[in-house]
DNA sequence: CCCCAGGCGGTTG
DNA sequence: CAACCGCCTGGG
């Protein structure tokens, strides 16, 4: 078994790191995590392409796919298994996807001592393990414009057969099949340019409805240029929800949930119905989350996923 | 039959 | 400019 790193002391990162192989793909073991939790990170509503795996070897797993790959991660007590994954991998990819970067210790702090309601402090607590995930810009933008009046179930569906309709198949390496969920197809999640080809008309009879002429206007949208997805990393947050809002069916939620969930933009603070639940029921005495700072959207997360499970 | 689901666009007053 | 209202679809 291979140590191939162990952190400096300066920064976030203080977990090992080394080498395997689970059911003959390259996997890495990471030991060591605090704040890592991945039935919370997965069952956030943040994320639609995974699924938990049944009769799992690990305590939870989840498997799916990110950048075109399939990828399965699994979890007892700190150790973490990232399976068809090599080291390299981890450093280039899934360290970062996984906010693995980023201090969520000095994070939660802040958000505590930032807000004077307790509830705040609470939510973190229940909360805790939470990682915002670094996912693909465009496929956030799609799948937050598929998410409008809809329910989790369905939008996971359609964001299934949408890939599966124009995405790019993906092969699948040997011994993936035991850790992807039953029914599940290897498609990458489609380009704006493809899902721009598939037209109006195969986006409606994908089920999507009314969604269907937003979901083609933003593919035009991203194809063309006219929304350029690096130029969004270098505005700001307000600038870039501004522009995401000419999409036809992008609204300010839609646009904050794309920006915290797949630009980085960790003050982005989208407002759903839970959140305002959250603001009339918990915080009487008024509410503005940009007092939270620039981790806000990191503490909607923590409100979020409180009011659903004791809302 | 009803209502609702992590909203948004269009129309009203 | 705030307050409605309809919307594709599927599940309860």
């Amino acid at each position: 078994m291979n140590v191939f790193s162990s952190c400096c002391s300066a920064c976030a990162e203080n977990y090992s790191i080394r080498s395997t192989e689970i059911d003959g793909m390259p996997a890495v073991v990471i030991g060591g995590l605090t704040q890592f939790d991945i039935s919370k990170i997965f069952d956030c509503g943040q994320c639609f392409r995974f699924d938990v795996v049944e009769n799992s070897m690990f305590d939870c797993e989840f498997s799916g796919i990110a950048f075109g790959r399939f990828v399965a991660f699994g979890q007892t007590g700190g150790e973490l298994t990232i399976i068809n994954s090599t080291p390299e991998d981890f450093y280039g990819l899934w360290r970062h996807y996984l906010g693995l970067d980023i201090d969520y210790d000095k994070i939660r702090a802040d958000i505590i001592s930032s807000c004077e309601n307790p509830h705040i402090a609470l939510c973190a607590e229940f909360g805790s393990g939470i990682r915002i995930l670094a996912q693909e810009p465009w496929e956030t933008v799609c799948s937050f414009i598929i998410s409008q009046n809809n329910n989790i179930p369905r939008i996971k569906k359609l964001v299934e057969s949408l890939s599966a309709e124009c995405g790019t198949p993906i092969s699948l390496p040997k011994g993936a099949e035991k850790h992807l969920s039953q029914g599940k197809r290897p498609y990458a999640f489609p380009t704006p340019n493809q899902v721009m080809e598939l037209g109006v008309d195969r986006l409606f009879a994908l089920k999507t409805g009314f969604r269907a002429k937003y979901i083609y206007d933003a593919a035009q949208k991203f194809s063309s240029g006219v929304i350029d997805i690096d130029s969004i990393f270098e505005m700001s947050t307000a600038e870039a929800c501004e522009l995401l809002c000419t999409v036809k069916g992008i609204g300010n939620k839609v646009a904050s949930c794309a920006l915290l969930f797949g630009f980085e933009k960790y003050d982005a603070f989208p407002v759903d119905v839970w959140i305002k639940r959250v603001i009339t029921n918990r915080f009487e005495e008024g509410f503005d989350f940009r007092s939270l700072g620039q981790y806000a959207g990191i503490a909607q997360q923590y409100l979020f996923y409180y009011e659903r499970y004791n809302g």
